[in-house]
DNA sequence: TAAACATATGATACATAAGTCATACTTATA
DNA sequence: TATAAGTATGACTTATGTATCATATGTTTA
């Protein structure tokens, strides 16, 4: 697969945001309403989150009532499932570190 | 996992530089100057970005000669080859899209 | 031990991503 | 059909990540 296909499948994960709502979602659909609720993130933030977490084809959405609800793609939740195996594998060797400290 | 460490560990993949060295070094170990030429990219860039896949244990490192030898951590290369699995699974379904266009 | 080769590092400038705020849009209901 | 609730969106500001350049450091060999 090429740079840009990894790049984008893998920024979902690389922010805060994306992640937190990914948690959730993994629990079940949800609206945005309950997103921001469970998340702690203001309202705005969560929207365009998901917006660029759906633009990729990770999460789907559809109108119920007045309400937005967002689940997770059906082969993207076996994906973070499998991949999670993984990186919990490693997280014994990961260091987290950085190379530049905040003044 | 907490999201720091998933950060840490997916950031290894969503830079063009990193992603381009990870894929010369499963091939087997090089030195910098090796790196170099398969890559095409530019001395201290590529040591730059060694480092910090060093410091976070994805790869390991060590002086033969004039040279230093890069090589990916053991469990890395495991890790790696299984989500790639997934990932390449994930390729049909995935969107490369830009929200915001460069003008 | 000086010179040459290989690589690392720090500082800076540049590029990209993220969050916030104000506001527009969508859907339901009075 | 006007209003309200829920959500999306654009513009802007700020934060973070990246490459580049100049130079320092480490290692070998003459």
């Amino acid at each position: 697969m090429s740079y840009i296909k990894y790049k984008t499948f893998f920024n979902a994960f690389t922010n805060h945001t994306r992640f937190e709502i990914i948690k959730v979602l993994r629990k079940g659909q949800r609206n945005v309403g309950e997103i921001v609720k469970e998340t702690g993130f203001e309202q705005s933030r969560v929207s365009h989150n998901l917006k660029r977490l759906e633009c990729v084809g990770f999460v789907k959405c559809k109108y119920v009532g007045k309400n937005r609800v967002y689940w997770l793609d059906k082969d993207m939740i076996d994906i973070i499932n499998n991949i999670e195996k993984y990186v919990e594998k490693y997280d014994k060797v990961l260091k987290v570190c950085f190379l530049k400290v905040k003044k």
